[in-house]
DNA sequence: GGTCATCCTTGACCCAGATCAAGCGCGCGA
DNA sequence: TCGCGCGCTTGATCTGGGTCAAGGATGACC
């Protein structure tokens, strides 16, 4: 049972992605009052370590607000990102019992829980919560293999300018800003996470994102606070043949 | 319904990845009968094109034989392999209509399929099928992840050596061999299609697999057949920090 | 056996991005 | 107010792997 704190926090998570996103479309109340009863909320401070890799995971959930990371660390200290958790994004393995990577806050951060062998039980006995996260799964799987392409065939200015174009398309879809083309937002990840995420070091994203700035493509306040005057040109940057629509 | 002809295939196919590996391990008689009737059998010459990039898909299935590769391909002519299709492997977004990548065969291959709309069906009746799905795609997630730590931070001789480790690992959970250090395969990729999986040139795959050779590392006879005479000693090349218990 | 195409190897050279190094600017605690 | 640390920028130089180019091997087909 909740208790009157727990309460409190999850009535001010009106679009909790519990609800929108993540596994309860199409529950019942007496599913969503079983997910209740095993939900809860963990605050996180900026640079805490969430999980370590090889830890056991006895949860799974999504992010509510803040920004998390999924990165893997070789033996000499080389470290990949592979994954960036944004909002309503959802962090566990159900099945599994650890999780191969550190997964690491770098902003503060709030997270919805639940207790992850009550959370198994239910998706054995409720299909459709299987079906999401089935579907969940697909488009994580699909984000990896895209990033493969990042990875493994864009160059410095692309890798950057991709990495830009899809923290500005996220920032979009939850600040839903006007139909234009400029957009703004902030940076929420040090050079050392974008290099790490894109496979650089962090002086050669230090450069490209002077160099995009200093070609007009994005403008700089300070050094986190970014705008795009036109988006379809970053689009352009980036090597992407997509349309570029901001609503996916 | 089955016509003869697939019958006396589907009798052959004793280790069919449908029984052992994707979705009936837990199947009762009339699922199996049902999925006996969506079923049927594909074959593809090595270098033909099973699904284009935007196509839509109308079946899932796995590979029985033979090799497939997913690829990305952008406006410009750079490909990145985002994945490698080996037998028991399975194909197909349940729930997707189409496919955003280009499957290719490599070598001569048969697959098994399952009509897209009634495996659907079946999927939402049998919630068995809807986890072990699930589980199939975390096994694909986690494999692209682990691939971008290899793209994104490995030198091209580690990244040649992960190839061959992982090639060589999965020749050998199908052909069972001594539990010995030392094991024999033939590559199944032409020095392109590994340079497309590493994100290298052709070239570089093949001054690095000479080096490999030179240090005594891999031995080759003609340009596929590849001896391993010390496993660990490649995994070592790798940078991997696994133990590399080759039974995984 | 000869021709041709495909796949592969090797060499010479070049360049994008890594590495090494210096210094800036801003926030924070004393 | 100072100093200190962290995150970032910028410059100089180096190098791993890309690019361009020239063949070598193998096998299919005539």
């Amino acid at each position: 049972m909740l208790n009157e704190d727990t309460k409190t926090v999850a009535h001010d998570c009106g679009d909790c992605p519990i609800r929108h996103r993540a596994v309860c479309a199409r529950c019942e109340t007496d599913e969503l009052e079983r997910l209740e009863e095993i939900k809860y909320y963990r605050n996180f401070e900026a640079g805490q370590t969430i999980i370590w890799s090889g830890d056991r995971m006895d949860f799974v959930g999504s992010v509510v607000s803040g920004i998390a990371t999924l990165t893997q660390t070789m033996e000499d200290g080389r470290t990949q990102m592979v994954g960036l958790l944004l909002p309503s994004d959802f962090v566990g393995r159900p099945g599994r019992d650890g999780s191969p990577y550190d997964v690491v806050a770098t902003t503060d951060m709030v997270m919805c829980c639940f207790r992850k062998r009550p959370f198994e039980e239910m998706m054995v006995a409720t299909p459709h919560i299987a079906h999401r996260l089935l579907e969940m799964t697909l488009d994580e799987l699909d984000a990896a293999r895209e990033w493969m392409l990042v990875l493994g065939r864009k160059t410095a200015r692309e890798k950057i300018a991709s990495l830009l174009s899809i923290i500005a398309r996220r920032d979009a879809t939850l600040n839903l800003q006007p139909a234009q083309n400029r957009l703004v937002f902030d940076l929420p990840l040090t050079r050392e996470a974008m290099a790490d995420y894109l496979g650089l070091t962090l002086e050669t994203v230090s450069r490209q994102i002077s160099a995009l700035k200093r070609d007009g493509v994005i403008e700089l306040e300070g050094k986190r606070h970014v705008t795009v005057p036109d988006f379809s040109r970053l689009l352009d940057e980036a090597g992407d043949d997509t349309d570029g629509g901001l609503l996916v």
